[in-house]
DNA sequence: GTCTATACAGAGATAGAC
DNA sequence: GTCTATCTCTGTATAGAC
């Protein structure tokens, strides 16, 4: 119940949120400013321009999700397992918000799409978001192919960067159908094409 | 040679590859302006509302890629053959523009970002766009298992689901990553996971 | 059809008081 | 730290002349 609540983290949570659900140019800091309960120019003096506060919302993104992949390799040291765990981290993401999800994708995949309209400094974050992610992907996916628990032909970063790509586009699917459900039938069949047994 | 050079389909043209490069809510008339060579205030005489634009935008979209699913059904009938050649369209987006791809994206992915903050009818136009494209990999897919020429568990249409997505995503990371290819390898395993000899 | 001119709202941002 | 006030720029949209 501890959970930090200064006003930049509140301002960090809210603007995610924005942007998880509607994009980089379609949230303002009027928008934050009613959330947080602060007015618009107090928001200024936690972050001076708006592609400050883009690039420390990738960059706290990232560092959670690496925190998350942390926790994931201590829950278990099984390929499949681990792989299903990660795909899960997106699933919560879309079904997270009030009651009947509003659908939130990967922040990462909102600001993909705006790439060429963003700060050099916010798109280079994203990009190291990416590499992060299909590396830590193909090392898993290269260990259960070593343990011959996955099926897969070809280098290992092809195939983590072909279901990365998966993951990020049922996000979006799901979303556009209206239905997080979508997602989670979708990432199950990704997982399936690897040689995994029928799992969750 | 005879393209259609109507100050409409200038107008479409423009915005086009601009929600494709940059996202719905990054470009303005005042862009397009200068680029078609005529005043803000004139667009307006063809398009009152930015949501009238919009939504032609997708319907056009939606025409244009029909049509091409028609003509590649024309050039074969292999199963393969056909999901071949559709991954190729949204190659070719990619790669489409000056010599160096900038970086244009299905046009319905970049919107799909910005779903929650477009106009309804030009949400409805973009939730039929993947229901039939969808549909039609679904179709491909079930032929090619019939036909003993494709591989997967499951119903099709979640097959198709988890293909498009594979492809929207891929598009994604390629632009991301500033590279076109990584998308044509991504595609490549893609398919090659349904069993397709190694092809093109 | 295309123009000039203008209205109006919203955006990001700054100055300076408290 | 947060406020009020203000600034400038841009975005969408309309009116009316040519």
């Amino acid at each position: 119940m501890s959970a930090k609540t200064d006003t930049t983290t509140l301002i960090l949570d809210n603007a995610q949120r924005m942007v998880q659900t509607r994009g980089y140019h379609a949230f303002s800091y009027a928008d934050i400013s009613a959330e947080v309960g602060i007015r618009k120019a107090s928001i200024h003096y936690y972050f001076p321009h708006k592609s400050d506060l883009g690039r420390e919302l990738v960059a706290r993104y990232r560092e959670s999700v690496r925190s998350q992949r942390r926790w994931i390799c201590l829950q278990t040291s099984v390929p499949e397992e681990r792989l299903q765990l990660f795909a899960e981290l997106y699933r919560d993401m879309l079904r997270s918000g009030h009651p009947e999800a509003q659908g939130r994708i990967c922040l990462c995949a909102s600001l993909a799409t705006d790439l060429m309209g963003l700060p050099p400094a916010v798109r280079e974050e994203i990009q190291s978001y990416y590499i992060e992610s299909e590396a830590w992907l193909a090392e898993v996916l290269e260990a259960g192919r070593s343990s011959g628990l996955l099926r897969f032909d070809g280098p290992a970063p092809v195939q983590a960067r072909a279901l990365f790509a998966g993951f990020q586009g049922a996000m979006l699917l799901a979303r556009a159908h209206g239905d997080a459900e979508q997602y989670c039938m979708v990432a199950h069949r990704l997982l399936a094409q690897l040689g995994l047994p029928i799992a969750e």
